[in-house]
DNA sequence: CGGTTGGTTGAGCTGTATCAAAAGATGTGG
DNA sequence: CCACATCTTTTGATACAGCTCAACCAACCG
């Protein structure tokens, strides 16, 4: 059962907010094939040709694109209700692959398309959600700005808090399921400047890492402020 | 006369490729109103009520936010045939501001969203629109990770030379309609830098700028190389 | 023709990339 | 189940690039 995840652009309700009706889930089920996919699985390369749209049920994906000077660069974490599969003149610009083991909805991209034209309120969900991601996409283009590091490691850790347990901030331990690297490359950052920046977290009392995958927020006002502190 | 600009994502044509329908625009023009601003005019304000989403006819605008620290970020640079208005839970999410004289289209977001849900076709091309914009930012988030000024710079020009004659950098002379301190908001420099790096352009014969608002590109290929140095 | 805004140039400082090496995980096969 | 080989992460020392602050210059405006 695939589901979408944004906040409207006109409802002032927020959080997750855009629910699929019975009718809209089945309709996509109808087109869509359900697949697993244990973690570290390429699930499409760039330039390749675009035949999917995807749709995440369970799991953790990481979307990335490989430079001309040999480095990565990591354009986006995708979780639960998120999309992706984007494309440019028929080839995905990005490569895809799982952080964790993951369950898929797969849509051939031209039954999709047929079918969004066809049913209006569906494809209008369809445009929430990439407004959605154009607008976090923007806001990440804005926040990467800061130069230092551990603001930008701030900026991370409250994005992963927020989409982890969406009651932000309160669940107190976060678990990043990515490696130092993938962080290194979402941020903008060298996995040096990454481990330091954990470590000024850390004395500033504002957040500890408990091995690799976990971080306990220890001042979620604080963490807040230097995220804040653009 | 409204229209739209994007690359499909599924077509293999590329370049400006949404071409709306005579019926298409007539709708549009139905529910919405032209307006003409001198330069310099603000169009809405970040977090004030959003009630219309914009379409550009000609002339130039750009959409920044407000930072804490004062400062203030340029997310975009709009050209004719580009859409703006982008809200989140009813309050638009930065301010926008003409560069220029511009001719706009502006559509009450209300009724915009009842059009959409209607006419499957028109909404999917909005669908394309905003696939694309969002294309375009995660490709300038990964482009300006890269540190050094002049590659930067180097990209803004390609950039702007891409949108402005769009026969990609055959018309060797750009125009630059916005200030020094735009282009250091958007491309995420001191004032002071993109200024040194405008001279870095000229020393290596990439590129020689011709008061405020002009750039001549000597040697395209060079300057294309520069942007792809990532 | 002054005043104001916006842009360029210069000197010093801060902080991150880089390179290298050590320490810590992880996974494999015996 | 352990030992080894490999990969990842951390830590250390250094260099360099852009930021800041400030002064200077140019353009635009009434």
């Amino acid at each position: 059962m695939p589901g979408l995840r944004a906040t409207p652009f006109l409802d002032a309700t927020d959080g997750d907010a855009i629910v699929l009706t019975d009718q809209q889930r089945a309709d996509l089920a109808h087109i869509g094939t359900r697949l697993r996919v244990p973690r570290r699985t390429l699930i499409y390369e760039q330039e390749s040709e675009a035949r999917w749209i995807y749709a995440i049920v369970d799991g953790v994906v990481k979307s990335y694109h490989a430079l001309p000077s040999g480095k990565r660069s990591v354009a986006a974490f995708l979780f639960p209700r998120d999309l992706f599969g984007l494309a440019k003149s028929g080839r995905y610009v990005n490569s895809t692959q799982s952080v964790t083991p993951a369950t898929l909805y797969r849509f051939p991209i031209g039954d999709l398309a047929v079918l969004l034209k066809q049913r209006g309120d569906l494809q209008f969900k369809f445009l929430l959600k990439v407004t959605h991601e154009l607008r976090e996409a923007q806001r990440r283009a804005i926040l990467i700005n800061r130069r230092d590091a551990a603001g930008r490691l701030a900026m991370f850790v409250d994005f992963m808090a927020e989409r982890a347990n969406h009651s932000a901030l309160r669940g107190l331990t976060v678990t990043l399921p990515m490696s130092r690297s993938d962080i290194a490359a979402f941020v903008g950052l060298s996995p040096a400047s990454v481990s330091r920046a954990i470590a000024s977290l850390a004395l500033r009392g504002l957040a500890v890492f408990d091995g690799r995958h976990h971080v306990r927020i220890l001042d979620p006002a604080g963490l807040k402020k230097l995220v804040a502190a653009v």
